[in-house]
DNA sequence: ATTAAAAACTAATAAGTGTTAGTTTTACAA
DNA sequence: TTGTAAAACTAACACTTATTAGTTTTTAAT
């Protein structure tokens, strides 16, 4: 009896963490079972470790798969020859869209990473910290290059990665505001401010 | 053996509810057992019971403490007379004021809420529901009185609670950048931007 | 010193946890 | 249609969970 239906280019292992990744999204990974993870697949529990290792792996695949897709877009950036303004405007749009088409996988990284074991948690720290120092290296160009103002380039940092990460609150007054506005508007707030 | 030892204006129940947050904060709610909790107040877990009554009841404690302190600022805010910038720039100080002076509460209240269960679940829903409504509503004055660009209020509340929330991720920095610098930078960046 | 309340303790319970072992069923190529 | 590998199943384990019951110790007022 194969239940497990994979899409055409998903493997099983995909379609179950795809699954835990909503699931943990709601519940959190604690609170999430195995047995309610199976129950969403269609399958007894321990079918699952047909596919999987653990319940653990799973939340490693999902904060790397993350971690790796900014990390890799931040890399092509960086070689890109623009403006420090246009960069840290392609990256806050970058983060924009990963939370529209990814919002899943990208709150589990943002809220669960803290449940990896280590080696991973520390791996995933220091990604993340790297991936911050970079983004520190930019706005501190744009300040030399008088395209910025001098204010602390990591508070600037960690001002826009967080307005960017609120968009999970954005989620559930999707009604309201169409994409184009929110995302326009979120990079104007972070790039013009809010006084006229 | 009478081991919990209360400070001067705090009672029994407030010692298990401090070292809650603390634990709440780190391993999250449901990762964090009342075993835990015991060792972490120097009694066994049974004795617990005996100053609350449940585990769910403490994360309750938590979740409305903060909701309230934010309210009740508020509502204060709302009836001074000043500008709409002033309001607004208030409002800021106070998010980052709450995140440095009480952060392991701020922090269970914003990541562990999920775990409230009903009533108390939509009761805390509501309430930072209308939080946003009223700082949607003084945006959109300082609209009206043209001292903010016309760019979507919701948007702009959004942005800006993200933005402050986001001080949880800078109390690993604390070294590099004073508290002082750190607030006005982030007051500058919310109300301004970063381009000169 | 006696007493009553408060608060600690030990022991236990029922439910839930991730995971393994062993077995049966399914899917598919020959 | 048959044989084989993949993947499902059931049963079970060892452990942890929040919480209750019942008992003993501590605290503090008389």
């Amino acid at each position: 009896m194969a239940k497990i239906k994979p899409g055409k280019n998903a493997t099983k292992r995909d379609v179950i963490t795809q699954k835990a990744s909503t699931l943990f999204k709601i519940k959190g990974y604690s609170s999430t079972s195995m047995r309610e993870l199976a129950e969403a697949v269609g399958v007894e529990a321990p079918s699952l470790y047909n596919h999987i290792g653990s319940k653990s792996e799973l939340l490693q695949a999902i904060c790397f798969k993350v971690a790796n897709d900014f990390t890799t877009h931040l890399d092509m950036t960086e070689d890109t020859s623009v403006s420090a303004v246009t960069k840290i405007e392609n990256i806050i749009r970058f983060h924009i869209q990963m939370m529209l088409t990814n919002f899943d996988e990208v709150f589990v990284a943002n809220h669960e990473w803290k449940h990896l074991r280590d080696p991973y948690l520390s791996n995933f720290l220091n990604q993340r910290r790297s991936y911050e120092k970079k983004l520190v290296a930019l706005i501190e160009a744009g300040i030399k290059t008088k395209e910025f103002k001098t204010i602390n380039p990591y508070v600037s940092v960690l001002t826009i990665l967080s307005a960017v990460r609120g968009l999970e609150f954005w989620q559930r007054h999707k009604q309201n505001v169409s994409i184009r506005v929110l995302e326009d508007d979120m990079v104007t707030h972070l790039l013009k401010g809010i006084i006229k």
